[in-house]
RNA sequence: GCACCUGUAGCUCAGCUGGAUAGAGUACCUGUCUACGAAACAGGGGGUCGCACGUUCGAAUCGUGCCAGGUGCACCA
């Protein structure tokens, strides 16, 4: 309805301009915004304000002569100037029924697809192997995959990109301890199945023994360069980390699978190549032994300038070699437009440094774009860094099972007439559905305060009151013995009330939600949209009895917003990676 | 030292391509259940939007300078 109204006044522009009212150099920007008092009508416009200055009248004479412009429409019914120089615009309410019924008989809620799809590569999660998935890895795994699945929804091709890290200098060290395990004995699944402890046991070693650092950094070259016992050793380590990943990716209900994974290992063959096209394109220089990459795009103190190095003294290859050739990749293999990295904050210095360097080198085509998805970190109670207990890092699939494990006991507690397995059930989701919303919810690129008993009270803008009014919802159409396809096709819609008003245009913007998360990376925006949803359901279920209503039509017609919030909530929560319930 | 991020109600956070009296939740206070699920709803108090200049008809939002906190800056990822 924005992009109608806006669509209006662009044409009422152009006549101004060929009336000579506007001149033609003027500067302006057709924007349209819901408005927050439905005195100023239901959209408004600031045109007029803008273009005051450019043709020298008053902002409230240029309102009318807008307003004098545009295009005869059915769909506003009235137009006011308010304040300085607002328009406000009532709109038919006739498109906003239309809207609603049109909404029923569709899977998709019948949200249009963008115009131009794109390929979108969605870098996240992407864990270091060498160790088990920790608090560190929650945010982009649960935001990267809620974004991803947005994109899909809006009909883009998206292709996941899980570059876990199973390449790097630590990996001499685990192969190392791996080796001297197996020679003893041990059993090594049983030693690997925490992967914790297994890290830990091999920096003591790495630290007390000359003898095992020394074969520690043997492995490693031997291991790059391709050596099968080596490769076998890895092989073993990778399939065992990687089963816990995917483990954990089953609880949270993420979207990953081994189809997505393609890690540092993945690019090895082509890193040669990578710094010998640097070199060929003048873009390398030895700095210190080191290969690097110089811009004067970056600069330290003195106006010295920061290097990204590429290729260590001893020859071998760091992250910022593979980014590299991930970033080739990408482009040339996947034919991606967008790349998004859904990556700590910590590494933008990195990422601009490569972004860079991938331009200059012509490692990206023109038309595609890299862009950092950067989010803060998670911090305890004592607003400091997230640690358990013990002071440790917390491992991921512990922080869910406790999550899981308060979940069930508040259920229990509160439980009337549920059975075990369906206790066991809610708690599961409503765990796991807790953590995932607390950080969704939370806009993206600040850093934010991890708090059970916020994440899993059931008042606020919370999992669990979203699953309750999901439910609640559920209920309704369950004991009005709705049959949800009938009801979706026919029947009238009457929308009188203000609280039913209020649901069906809280209802309508959905789609516009949607396409704001998909462009910005921002699924906290949907989060917000759902909760007030949500409260507005809250509101009107208060105040129009369903069920009871007066007439057959009146009922038939709230049932129908009651079916599509339920829909509309399961489609949002579904965006997030959230289950629903039936009932809770 | 340089760069990036953050500073909004007691607490947790929205709002930031400038727009109408700054919004939620929580906490606190007051109401509403012989129930269409009260895990809810209605209402109330609570703010120098870090500070100061500037741009503008209009600034939490843009610019500049400070203050405070966080993070990053050469062979780890």
């Amino acid at each position: 309805m924005i992009e109608q109204v806006a669509e209006l006044l662009q044409a009422a522009a152009n006549t101004m301009v060929d009336n000579g009212v506007i001149p033609a150099d003027a500067k302006y920007r057709i924007q349209v915004d819901r408005t927050k008092d439905k005195s100023h009508g239901d959209l408004a416009t600031n045109l007029a304000m803008m273009l005051a200055k450019p043709c020298k009248q008053n902002p409230r004479a240029i309102a009318q002569l807008i307003i004098d412009s545009l295009p005869a429409s059915d769909l506003i019914v009235k137009t006011d100037i308010a304040g300085p120089g607002f328009i406000n615009f009532f709109l038919n309410q006739n498109q906003l029924l239309d809207t609603i019924a049109a909404a029923l008989t569709n899977e998709r809620l019948n949200m249009s697809s963008v115009d131009q799809p794109q390929v979108i590569v969605v870098d996240y999660s992407s864990p270091n192997l060498a160790k088990e998935m920790h608090v560190g890895h929650l945010r982009s795994t649960i935001i990267g995959d809620a974004v991803a699945r947005t994109l899909e929804f809006v009909g883009h091709t998206v292709i996941r990109q899980n570059h876990v890290g199973n390449w790097g200098t630590q990996f001499g060290m685990l192969l190392a301890f791996l080796e001297e395990a197996k020679k003893k004995g041990d059993k090594v699944s049983m030693e690997l199945a925490d992967l914790e402890h297994f890290y830990r046991q091999a920096k003591l070693r790495f630290d007390e023994s000359e003898d095992f650092k020394t074969r520690a950094r043997e492995l490693v070259v031997t291991l790059q360069s391709g050596d099968e016992y080596c490769l076998s050793l890895w092989q073993e380590f990778n399939d065992i980390s990687l089963g816990h990943c995917q483990a954990t990716y089953e609880k949270l209900n993420v979207s990953l699978t081994v189809e997505d994974i393609r890690g540092e290992s993945a690019y090895n063959d082509d890193l040669p190549k990578i710094i010998s096209d640097l070199s060929e394109q003048g873009l390398l220089q030895d700095s210190e032994g080191a290969k690097c990459v110089f811009s004067d795009d970056f600069k330290r103190k003195d106006g010295e300038l920061l290097p990204l190095i590429v290729q260590k003294k001893d020859g071998g290859f760091l992250y910022a070699t593979t980014d590299l050739a991930a970033i080739r990749y990408r482009n040339f293999v996947l034919q991606a437009d967008r790349v998004l990295y859904f990556v700590d904050a910590r590494q933008a210095l990195h990422f601009q440094q490569v972004f860079s360097t991938a331009k200059k080198a012509g490692f990206i085509r023109d038309s595609a774009t890299l862009e950092h998805m950067p989010f803060g970190m998670v911090l305890g109670d004592d607003g400091k860094p997230f640690k358990t207990r013990e002071g440790g890092v917390a491992k991921l699939a512990d922080l869910i099972d406790e999550s899981i494990k308060r979940a069930t006991d508040t259920v229990r507690s509160r439980a009337s007439g549920l059975t075990e397995e369906e206790i066991v059930n809610i708690g599961n989701v409503v765990g796991v559905a807790a953590v995932k919303y607390a950080d969704l919810s939370k806009s993206r690129t600040s850093d934010y305060q991890f708090s059970w008993e916020q994440m899993l009270s059931l008042e606020g803008n919370t999992a669990p009151y979203l699953l309750y009014a999901y439910a609640r919802v559920k209920s309704i159409l369950r004991r009005g013995e709705v049959d949800e396809q009938s009801l979706s096709q026919g029947g009238v819609l009457q929308i009188e009330m203000d609280q039913e008003v209020a649901l069906a245009n809280k209802l309508a913007q959905c789609h516009e939600v949607i396409g704001h998360v998909a462009t910005k990376g921002m699924p906290h925006l949907l989060c917000t949209y759902l909760f007030e949803l949500a409260s507005t359901f809250s509101t009107f279920f208060e105040a129009c009895p369903v069920l009871k209503a007066d007439t057959e039509e009146q009922k038939q017609s709230r049932l129908k917003l009651a079916l599509l919030t339920a829909k509309t909530l399961q489609l949002g929560l579904g965006l997030l990676g959230i289950q629903t319930l039936e009932k809770m």
